[in-house]
DNA sequence: GCGCTAAGTTACCGAGTGGTAATATAATTA
DNA sequence: TAATTATATTACCACTCGGTAACTTAGCGC
């Protein structure tokens, strides 16, 4: 994923990348290329943009700050997006679907609840230690007109009953201990995940799924009820099948 | 605590308030009145500010919005703090020392780690539920200076130190259950009360002491031990004495 | 009553920023 | 090669907002 798209010079000759280039893209289909370079560019923009969010903030980010970043000048990103806005909640949107993907990916599976709910916390927890994790943290509102905060509320209500519906199931079919108010226990999870954002860093010792299973583990939630219950004199987890 | 210092006007008279006088306010000291009038003036700017922030953001509250919501005009309110981002540093300030004092109750208390740890995260759920909850969700650099930056870090890291001294010793003298890693144990708290900030209403059905008690049971960190130990229907750890 | 200080107001400035012509250039299509 | 379209640039505008200077008014001690 390059993060300078360098435009104009160094653009690679048109004929040159025989080698690497991707199947579905013919030859024959010239104009499919063209669309496609625009995708990668775009997608440049707002990964580039999340980052300079991360790190400085929203606000204290100017659009020429991003050009910069990007090696162009202000007037070029409105080729690729509308205004500055739309960056945000493509950010918001390309970090929310990110845990979503994991949800749905529990809902296919047919496994008990435990393990269902062990996909969404480390994809989860993927989610937030990627470049977008900062997203389900930061206010959804505030810096978005009333359309584009409620799309995103709505993404982000969808996660929370995702989760809520896995504790209950989990309750239910008994792989997990029943939490007396699925709602708190949601809310517990998902903070305690969210606050990753605010003290992960990817160089440090966790990997993001140890972080996932450390919370599992802590929220009585373990890789497997015996592991769970042997926790606390030290043997460690025995994780999938 | 009133919102509006209506200012000027309806200034109540010198010689009035012969029967609600305060114990330290005494006539014969009449400049510590003015200083006194100041400070609340200060703090109402403060206060109304952190309102004002939490539900519009601080880039999108302009000191005439602030001035505005006060009933004064924006040079005004420079004659109590020195610029904007004083009034942010005293947001974070305030909410800080909120829970730190439940950091130095617990301290002082002899009680078993866990019973110290509980007061710890009451008044943490409480601070979190306050006009000031927001300060530790936010992140901390990216708005202030250096200088203010890392002294708000630095209360950052206070809190967390004392989450982390009381689970560990909550593990030592076994009132709790031991976590194999305090830090990510007190990361996962302080992100589950932290969260709070994002979905509590201060309306709603729960207090925020029965928040911070179902955290508490969450964790395993429960009332009593007995309670604590029921949840699982029995099964499991013998712990604490 | 007389100064002095604090508290407020009006009017204004300058920097920064989102966003937009108008324009030049490279790539595609014909 | 000519026409067209996508891409990028320079120059600029409109506007917001933090902050300040100059001035007026109220309160307080002497």
């Amino acid at each position: 994923m390059s993060r300078k798209t360098s435009a104009s010079k160094q653009r690679r000759s048109t004929r040159a990348p025989l080698a690497n280039a991707a199947p579905p893209e013919s030859p024959w289909s010239r104009p499919r290329r063209r669309a496609q370079e625009r995708e990668i560019k775009r997608d440049a923009v707002i990964l580039t943009a999340a980052r300079a969010f991360q790190q400085r903030g929203y606000h204290n980010t100017s659009l020429d700050d991003l050009a910069g970043l990007l090696g162009v000048t202000k007037p070029t990103l409105y080729h690729y997006v509308r205004n500055k806005e739309e960056i945000l909640f493509e950010c918001f949107r390309t970090g929310l679907d990110q845990i979503r993907t994991g949800l749905r990916e529990a809902d296919a599976s047919d496994a008990p609840a435990r393990e269902r709910l062990a996909i969404v916390v480390r994809q989860y927890a993927a989610a937030i230690a990627s470049d977008f994790g900062w997203c389900m943290v930061r206010a959804e509102d505030q810096d978005l007109s009333i359309e584009m905060s409620s799309a995103i509320k709505a993404l982000k209500s969808e996660i929370d009953q995702g989760l809520r519906r896995l504790i209950r199931a989990g309750s239910a079919d008994g792989s997990i201990a029943a939490a007396q108010d699925p709602k708190l226990a949601a809310f517990a999870l998902a903070g305690a995940l969210n606050w990753m954002g605010h003290w992960y860093r990817p160089d440090a010792a966790l990997t993001a799924d140890q972080v996932a299973d450390g919370f599992l583990e802590l929220f009585g939630l373990g890789p497997t009820p015996k592991a769970h219950r042997a926790r606390y004199n030290g043997a460690s987890k025995r994780l999938s099948q």
